[in-house]
DNA sequence: GGCCAGGTCCAAT
DNA sequence: ATTGGACATGGC
């Protein structure tokens, strides 16, 4: 196993398994991780990093390895309602995903939840995705657009009515919609995003965070209308909009790190408050 | 066994 | 400009 050092916070499990990437599982104290085509095993010891099956270079840009965390630290740092969360998830990196994957991930995330969305991307990759394998593990690629335009066959896998919106955005993707996003400032991108059937300001934003480093991208979903309406708008019904603003204000380009942070942290406080530990039943 | 889910689209105010 | 229902399937 090759390793790197990381010189600044990274914590390589709350990265992972913060919610904003499906294709992971734990192995050996470690991680097996699928992006796109790679197919590696990563494990986390103080400040190295120990990997196996892809590059150095992969790994610190899938990372974001090189992003300044110190900077995102210091503008989120001051603010008091971001405090625990930060403390909490600290060394949470946002994954600079391969776009293709990340825009069908979250075309099938919507309306669902975490083990259904796992479940449907892992049976799209065994049905659809070239064979790979890694140290005897047999496994598959998550297909490219071109192996991705079936709808019938996606049906049959459990998409349900996400089926036609796949077949769509792969279409479009064929098309280079992708990469002109990438050459896009932050609203044209999203604009191009969006004119993908299925594709609407929460689902673009979240492909902006996860796969094209935009920082200030805030996706709105149901999580983070709770706990933005609670902390900041005296929990009154407010619009998507609103809180968009409101973030970009507040937050300005590291909106997307906080986002991130309030999702989990959100999340975590309502599974232990959801869910009273099991009790035993009545003999 | 229902209720509801990392939303979006469309139609009806 | 806002609001409500449909959409497919499955997790809990």
């Amino acid at each position: 196993m090759a390793f790197l050092f990381v010189n600044a916070p990274f914590h390589l499990r709350h990265t992972l398994e913060c919610g904003q990437f499906f294709r992971w599982s734990r192995r050996n104290g470690g991680y097996l991780v699928h992006s796109g085509d790679q197919l590696f095993e990563i494990q986390q010891e103080g400040d190295r990093l120990h990997y196996a099956g892809t590059t150095q270079a992969f790994v610190r840009r899938f990372f974001s390895l090189d992003h300044d965390v110190e900077e995102v630290e210091r503008a989120l740092g001051g603010d008091p309602r971001l405090a625990e969360a930060l403390e909490r998830y600290r060394g949470l990196r946002l994954l600079r995903q391969d776009p293709w994957e990340c825009t069908a991930a979250f075309l099938i995330s919507m309306v669902s939840n975490i083990p259904r969305i796992t479940r449907n991307i892992a049976d799209i990759a065994r049905a659809c995705g070239r064979p790979l394998a890694l140290e005897g593990f047999r496994s598959h690629a998550f297909p490219r657009p071109a192996e991705m335009v079936d709808e019938a066959h996606l049906r049959r896998l459990g998409l349900g009515f996400r089926a036609k919106y796949l077949v769509a955005a792969a279409r479009l993707a064929e098309g280079g919609l992708l990469g002109k996003v990438q050459q896009s400032p932050y609203m044209k991108a999203k604009e191009t995003l969006m004119t993908i059937p299925g594709v609407a300001e929460k689902v673009a934003d979240c492909i902006l965070l996860f796969a094209y480093g935009r920082r200030n991208a805030f996706p709105v979903d149901t999580w983070i209308r709770k706990v933005m309406t609670k902390m900041f708008f005296r929990g009154r019904r407010t619009p998507d909009r609103a809180i968009r603003a409101f973030a970009a204000k507040r937050w300005g380009d590291h909106a997307g790190h906080a986002q991130q942070y309030l999702y989990v942290w959100s999340r975590e406080a309502k599974t232990f408050s959801d869910r009273p530990a099991p009790t035993a039943s009545p003999a």
